[in-house]
DNA sequence: GATGCTCATGGAAACGATTCCATCATGGTT
DNA sequence: AACCATGATGGAATCGTTTCCATGAGCATC
């Protein structure tokens, strides 16, 4: 019962059929050889049902298939989507994918990189934290990087929600409804959400209040912290806008702790779309991405070589549900 | 600039330190060497910034490190917290992990396999879809599996959450609250959880109705059209409890589309308990699971070889909230 | 001084695939 | 009949590592 047997190799395969071997790899690849012959080996393949080893190919061919996928947290619904939709993509052409989560730590991302290098993954799709300054040494390695979610080096292609158009929308959306104290709960990060928030506020004619614009690190509990820290501060405030569905739950859960009511004492508007939003009380009002779209592409694009370094936006969408209201 | 520089080889170690590639490899692995040779060889290593390639050894050694992990769902909380405490386990062992998402689906899961053993994985963490019958080639093979959150193997140990004991609490406080005509929204291939469900209500001297215990597939589509079927069909029912986040949320939804009240009309539990059911309207009453601690601890089951077939099984826990009510 | 033991060391085989290159058969042309 | 082009085929090299085994040096014992 637990008598292991020996990996069938290509070797047993050539000795079954009659021939070299080869010719089983050209077959099995995909190159010449006679009718006769190839259904000779087809068969033996097929009857001592044989896998060609991952091992093997890779090391001959000095590259190994399969994408590397880093994520700040795949517990985050948005990197859980976009996960997804990575996979859904590396099915389709049969592409395993080794995934590793960095916490939004340079370091700890610095280091998944170097586990990646190890297995001589050439491929690889990463939201990175930081700069992404980490990433030098391995591009000169000749890895094929594709960032997702965040843009943060010109020389790497990458697919990015359209977060300039959405948080535009959203900040026109509120100011129409008369909110001039609008807030924005940002990760660190978010700088390019931020300067959209900022810049749209200008155009708009409203005065920008660098104290509403606050920080958190990517954890649950920094995100609570901060936005309940937002509340108290600055209780003149009439709308939140927040970086993300993290942020827009502790925004949520802050507000029902401190008996702000939303959308009656402050509106709120959440960057991502996620299934509970649907299902919160009141029903949140979200600018939502296309988490999977993002991650598919970035697969796509990791996948068929020889573009040149590009970057592909997705469009996003204001979601008006219930939690905005005119300004009290 | 795009000169892709070649990889660095434990020869090029071995030439600029004035050893033999034997001896690197001892020295890197911690074999027997002289102290000044070890010296040399290291700082070799470290000036040229040198990597062992894993497929070269791997393919020496006929094994690839690194977990393969295959979930049905990704997008689905509990997987994603699952998953966290896969990699949050394997990364202190500097172990890659390779996902697969089976979808639930057992043809998915066996090409999933497949692709496992093409790559030489020996260590597999699965949530196993259906009756787990397409392990058996792969277990003959020597393939070291734990299976997760389900067990369906005898011969494959196992971590599990405490179910039956979970769905005995719950079904005991509905019945504690007046409640006899209690629904379970199941997926397809949760029978342990129904059968705990029927043996509790029997056990309590309530008479079970097979009507009320109604499957869905695994979708989220599937799960809402089969939360507002049972609801529709029978109206008669005053609480629910649900088989999973997804169920529970499908079963919100229906609700509030056919203008059922929770706790008013029907109570509700969910099991699992996820960040959003804090948020819900009302705040849904849940038992929890240790999704990260299941992953987790299967991880350890795995890394850490040489422990007979054994199923470990987590408690869980009954949070109220405010999603039941006495029976109207 | 010869023998035996320990230890560091390096050459070479092995892992399983792909691919270069030489060989050979076949068939068509001169 | 001699020659060349074409195509199928298999042997052998190769990828980067680990590990077996032989070699040789150093040292102690008889």
């Amino acid at each position: 019962m637990s008598i292991v047997q020996r990996r069938t190799t290509i070797k047993d395969v050539a000795e079954a059929a009659g021939v070299g071997v080869a010719t089983v790899s050209r077959v099995l690849s995909g190159g010449s050889a006679s009718p006769e012959t190839r259904e000779r080996v087809l068969a033996a393949a097929a009857r001592l049902d044989y896998r060609p080893s991952a091992l093997g190919r890779n090391l001959r061919q000095q590259r190994t298939g399969g994408i590397g996928l880093l994520v700040p947290d795949i517990t985050d619904s948005f990197y859980a989507r976009l996960t997804d939709g990575v996979l859904s993509c590396a099915r389709s052409y049969g592409e395993p994918v080794t995934i590793g989560v960095t916490g939004d730590d340079p370091e700890r991302e610095a280091e998944l990189i170097g586990t990646l290098i190890e297995q001589s993954m050439d491929r690889v799709i990463a939201v990175p934290s930081g700069d992404g300054e980490m990433w030098a040494p391995a591009l000169r390695a000749g890895l094929n990087v594709v960032f997702a979610d965040r843009k943060v080096r010109a020389d790497v292609p990458g697919v990015v929600a359209d977060d300039r158009a959405g948080v535009g929308i959203a900040v026109e959306y509120l100011a129409g409804l008369g909110h001039r104290k609008i807030a924005f709960l940002a990760r660190y990060g978010q700088s390019q959400r931020v300067a959209a928030f900022t810049d749209t506020l200008t155009s708009l004619g409203v005065p920008v209040d660098p104290e509403l614009v606050v920080h958190a690190r990517a954890s649950r509990d920094s995100a609570y912290a901060t936005a309940a820290g937002l509340l108290q501060s600055r209780p003149d405030l009439t709308a939140v806008l927040t970086g993300g569905n993290i942020l827009g739950e502790a925004m949520v859960l802050a507000a029902r702790e401190l008996g702000v009511r939303i959308p009656r004492d402050v509106s709120l508007i959440m960057f991502d779309d996620v299934p509970w939003a649907e299902l919160c009380s009141p029903p949140l009002t979200v600018i939502a991405q296309p988490a999977q779209d993002v991650g598919y592409r970035a697969a796509e694009l990791v996948l068929r070589q020889g573009r040149r370094p590009r970057t592909v936006t997705l469009p996003t969408e204001l979601i008006v549900r219930a939690s905005c209201g005119p300004r009290r």
